[in-house]
DNA sequence: GCTTGACCTTGACGCAGCGTCAGGGTTGCA
DNA sequence: TGCAACCCTGACGCTGCGTCAAGGTCAAGC
């Protein structure tokens, strides 16, 4: 009532946008528009006689507004407040965005490196000391299934202790290389596909029992520095029942000789 | 069947784990266990006679496969793939994980930057000629209103041709530094408030038909080297009409004076 | 006047990766 | 025997839209 009414350039008909061309000046999609309507971002606009959207060029600006912050990575939920905010608020919250940007790169570039070091590894979640480990085990002629255990007992293990792995497997290096208990170690690997009452189960106790006699009359008192929980030994000891049917004869026989339990194996009687 | 069966740590019973235990050893949520076995990537186990999933140890491996990829950023939906693939499948998976995390570090860097930008801006999604044009305007004492409507028009314009704008800026730089034609800008500016029915309305009419009159005659035949596109006038146009009560009947007088449109004002009788 | 194709409308599901109730049953310890 | 701490399934929530579905509208050509 108050505008000139002759032109034909007014908005209240020939200029009024259809939310595709909103969209299409905006570069957004028509889907985009309505989310954001939806979401309170942007006002929902007069509609015409037909049910339709019809906006003017305003609605353009405050949708290239909200592109421009949504592009810029804030979340929609902060959309709302930025365009509102005034210039003290707005460098606040941006002081914000800018923080979680950064440690959201970070963390994607922790992602690659781990990425990385899977390309590398002998397998998924295995320390590299482990896959010098189990690639030593497979120069001196373990069977593959003795290694894929091994393999999975450390992966467990350094899921739990990650920092004790490297002393670990230094121990068991040295274990490895010296020839009377690698000798043993490849004897109970052949053991891989044994039945429970596979006659070369007890004399095998017996060398085990008599090695493990021996280490302890030697390293009597030698205290672990890194203690393994009792919950990881029950696991370790699960994961060697699983994976070979004669395991549980076996620990059966060994304790038979006086001697309990695997990973951490231990006298039934505690002598003295 | 075929195992011993009187050792106190089988798997079948006292070593299994429950589903909190697992998710304890792999550090993970049980929610996320039960994920990963709705998504087929963990099997479902055994249950117990009270209809709880019971685990082995080679679960806890598993799970903490699954973990590490999913660590390393990996997709759920990727995981399937990758833990049953083969060295060689492997490798490339990893490969085409690394170009994705790449390409999403650097997306998020280029967020950074803007985020910066918008930070240092005078308003959103305006480009740094827009800003110092306004700055200027704001110097030469145009009003707030005015200054608003110049300040959405080039983020309009920016949107659509934001190649041309350092260009046609520069245009509006020496035009709003030229003595008269700022003269002439800032009495428009001076219209904000006005009605349809402002008495100053006529006299500014002939004002800017003259100066176009004697704009055309000077710069007769020089074809502007970024040429609007018809529907961004358009556009303009009505946010200049939306935007001042009294520009539709400037827009008028404008016509009775032989020109038509704003942005791109032309002739209504086009004369050769 | 009728068809056709390009728009417009609302409503609803889908996506990733779980978090977080809700509404139950089980177990183990005091 | 009671209580806390587990277990179960089912379902919604979050983010930012994409993508049907099932209809109404508009402009153009016959």
């Amino acid at each position: 009532m108050t505008e000139g009414d002759t032109g034909r350039r007014r908005p209240e008909n020939g200029a009024m946008l259809t939310i595709s061309q909103l969209a299409a000046y905006a570069g957004v999609t028509v889907r985009a528009v309505r989310h954001y309507h939806a979401k309170g971002l942007l006002p929902e606009p007069e509609r015409d006689h037909s049910g339709y959207r019809r906006y003017g060029a305003a609605a353009v600006v405050e949708l290239i507004r909200i592109r421009t912050l949504a592009d810029a990575g804030v979340p929609l939920s902060r959309v709302r407040e930025l365009l509102s905010a005034g210039d003290a608020d707005f460098a606040v919250a941006v002081g914000d965005l800018d923080r979680r940007l950064r440690s959201e790169i970070r963390e994607l570039q922790r992602h690659r490196e781990r990425i990385a070091r899977l390309a590398a590894g002998d397998s998924l979640a295995l320390p590299p000391e482990a896959v010098a480990y189990v690639d030593r085990m497979r120069e001196l002629g373990f069977p593959e299934r003795v290694i894929e255990v091994e393999r999975d007992s450390w992966i467990l293990i350094a899921a739990q202790m990650p920092e004790a792995v490297a002393d670990l497997m230094a121990i068991k290096q040295t274990q490895i290389d010296d020839e009377p208990l690698r000798r043993l170690y490849l004897d109970i690997g052949d053991l891989v596909d044994c039945g429970p009452d596979d006659p070369r189960l007890p004399a095998l106790a017996d060398r085990v029992a008599a090695f493990i006699e021996a280490a302890a009359a030697q390293g009597a008192g030698v205290e672990d520095e890194h203690p393994v929980s009792p919950a990881l030994v029950e696991l370790l000891d699960a994961a060697f029942l699983e994976s070979f049917a004669c395991a549980g004869r076996l620990l059966e026989l060994l304790e038979e000789r006086g001697w309990t339990g695997w990973t951490d194996i231990r006298r039934t009687t505690p002598a003295t």
